[in-house]
DNA sequence: GATAAATTACTGACCGTTCAGTCATTATTT
DNA sequence: AAATAATGACTGAACGGTCAGTAATTTATC
């Protein structure tokens, strides 16, 4: 883990107060993603970012305050990317369905943001104000987009008229699914599909359905 | 919290060999999903199961032993109980895929268990034996069983011929969602749906598909 | 442009607290 | 009274947070 192929040298301290922030905030995420926030030590965060532990302190006040805001910092610029997918309303319904799942899992599931949902399942119970903000600035949103484009669906006869709202919760699950549990197993990788195949099969279910339609479909 | 209406007698200490494990066992699941491993106290986990700290290790070498006894204790009669229910193989497939999905619901969503896949989300990276045990001795024989039921209904000409494991996959990503997200937010109840109706909404959708099939359906 | 003075980012030894695990003692059962 | 279940005060290690000290960088002075 510390052991480069070249001799380690003490570097001297650099001075970069204005990299430190968004560093620390990285490290963090990492850290509090693999170990949880108790697990965590602060040691090993400033190791991460390339500074000492005291230095942590001359930017956040504590190490619950980091945690939160590693977790904010990171969502924020998210959730408005994925807003954006829902609004280009050009294509079909069931294609636009399906480039917001695939736009959600390219830019959450295949990124170091894919650690915030592990993290709020993992320490839900110990932030809970944490887990509202998540709820109400994140979640809601992302559902509400999501229930546009079904509405969409809907109005324009491509979709059977169901409750928008509960059908975006339902084509969030493979999303949310495979985001966690690959982080979760990434371990017993041997067993785990391709997350692309997955999700492609997963939006052609929801959309199709399973069961062959009768041929007098109604 | 240890406020009761009756004032706080301290009990005479009982000798019951034969009942603490269990009683451990069920608090530090408790005290474990709450609070994730590293935040947990033993002497929080003795408390909940009328006991004093010295008591769990009577019966328990570590804090560690405690964690994977008590996750392993909880999850075998379960995944037990499931495979039951898919071998149950009379109903036409859709149906058995229903009464699987509850079945699966009211086991473990309902009762403690459902703290479980939380847990392991929370603790994998800390407990990687734990985590591999787990997918090894739970997910894949859930997967098998459910696999079954999906491919029974393709055999008989009732379901596309789609993969049956990944087609498996899908279908617990709405059990496994609910689930998990039930125990995260479980403060913001507000906005989360009975997932009756969810779970009911969702293996619908997955059966019969979002879109309105042409009237000359394949 | 060189040198000194002032500033401040950064460090890491240290302190106080928390907690897993121990064990001498007490309580209960037979 | 012998056996053993249960207790809880105690110990040692680990870690969050502090702060006196160090050194990189900037500013002031000649």
């Amino acid at each position: 883990m510390s052991t480069h192929n070249t001799v380690e040298i003490k570097e001297p301290a650099r001075r970069r107060k204005e990299a430190r922030p968004a560093e620390l905030l990285a490290a963090a995420l990492d850290v509090f993603a693999e170990k949880g926030f108790a697990a965590t030590r602060l040691e090993d965060i400033a190791t991460r970012a390339g500074v000492s532990k005291g230095t942590v302190y001359l930017y956040f006040d504590s190490k619950e305050a980091l945690f939160k805001a590693a977790i904010e910092t990171a969502m924020i610029p998210a959730i408005e990317a994925a807003e954006a997918i829902a609004n280009d309303a050009g294509k079909p319904a069931a294609a636009l369905l399906r480039s917001f799942v695939f736009g959600w899992w390219e830019r959450i599931g295949t990124t170091s943001l894919g650690a915030v949902p592990k993290l709020l399942v993992a320490e839900s119970g110990n932030f809970p104000e944490v887990a509202r903000w998540f709820h109400e600035e994140i979640i809601s949103r992302a559902l509400r987009a999501m229930a546009r484009v079904i509405a969409i669906g809907i109005e324009r006869g491509e979709f059977r008229p169901i409750e928008p709202t509960l059908a975006a919760r339902i084509v969030f699950s493979p999303i949310f699914s495979i985001i966690v549990w690959r982080r979760t197993f990434a371990d017993c990788a041997a067993g785990l599909p391709d997350p692309h195949v997955f999700l492609d099969a997963a939006v052609t279910l929801l959309t199709d359905g399973m069961v062959i339609q009768a041929k007098e479909a109604k």
